[in-house]
DNA sequence: ACCTGAACACCGTTCAAGT
DNA sequence: ACCTGAACACCGTTCAAGT
């Protein structure tokens, strides 16, 4: 009877394993960081100096492992959301939430895609930390359209897919950071309401 | 001191060779039509009845095929391009053409990040039939800056990266055709000039 | 409770051998 | 001129066997 299709990552009961544990993830995290969020798990597992089983055993998909190194990231930023909504104008405030957001995400190549999968898989393992980014964001989007800074028409759904898209961009070594600034601003700009 | 890195495909020059060919490329359009632009090759060259040899002979690397697969379209984009830029306002001509390069890009999955990286290298097998769209839309940009309908700090090379990044979004395959259109808006608003 | 590594079914790419 | 298919070096995933 048991919902959960996407295994979670295990929780280690002794000190041994809590070490392969977080080696997994150091190491985890750097080939992630150079090859992108496909690095071979045979190569990590070699690294990290332990078995393919071992692996499985700690992280039982490769989602899993990106949901233990992404879930602090997220809920850090949906915090940030949060204090941006409270505190700033709106519209200016979500254009340094965007900002924000492709700074953190592509820290990791390819993780875009993930986290769009992420948040149509209701029983994904991201999906609570995705989905708090998705309502604080859909909130201060609610903010900035009833106060008229961004145009009616535009969805929480529309703005994920917007903003991971230029992750996607980025993702892609395209050009100079002056470059990537000019692709946010012209997507900002077509948020704005018109006339 | 051949200069030529990327091998092209061979012209065949037999009948039966050319049967081959053909058949190759049926079969493969559909694979990259079904799976994306990374469809096993092996599957390929198993559907087709033939050697994995024989595919590496007609097209010796995915690229290659890719390239004969999108080619004519391209072609035949960069050509609608310049006619847009003729015959209609230039600002509204660029939205029409931003529309039709997707309709045309995503009938295969992730294509967008070939035809990106294709681009900067120059001696890549799609290079020049990429080259001659940027070259048209260019013109058609400049027109358009000119007559002050669109933003001027905003290139060609955006652009291109911009509207394969919309192709990526829709490979993903977010939301209805009615969402995708509200993004091509904010993005084509984004690149309308400001007061 | 945890780890190992061989086993399985897949890849892409190359190449000696055939017609 | 063209084709074949085995060989090689890689994957991800699973699982019997060990401690």
């Amino acid at each position: 009877m048991a919902k959960r299709a996407h295994p979670a990552p295990i929780r280690p009961r002794r000190s041994d394993a809590e070490q392969n544990h977080n080696r997994i993830l150091r190491i985890a995290g750097e080939a992630i960081e150079q090859f992108g969020a496909d690095a071979s798990l045979r190569d990590i597992a070699r690294k990290a100096g332990i078995g393919m089983g071992t692996l499985y055993r700690h992280f039982p998909s490769r989602e899993a492992l990106l949901e233990t190194l992404l879930r602090e990231r997220l809920s850090k930023f949906a915090e940030e959301v949060r204090q941006a909504r409270t505190f700033e104008n709106s519209g200016e405030a979500l254009g340094r939430c965007v900002r924000d957001y492709l700074r953190g995400v592509t820290v990791y190549k390819g993780v875009a895609s993930s986290l769009i999968k992420t948040l149509k898989d209701s029983n994904s393992a991201l999906h609570s930390s995705c989905s708090a980014v998705r309502e604080e964001l859909e909130a201060l989007l609610k903010m900035a359209q009833e106060n008229g800074s961004i145009r009616a028409d535009v969805t929480v759904a529309d703005i994920f897919t917007f903003v991971n898209g230029l992750a996607w961009m980025f993702d892609q070594g395209t050009g100079s950071l002056e470059r990537r600034s000019v692709l946010v601003q012209v997507f900002l700009d077509g948020l704005r309401k018109r006339e």
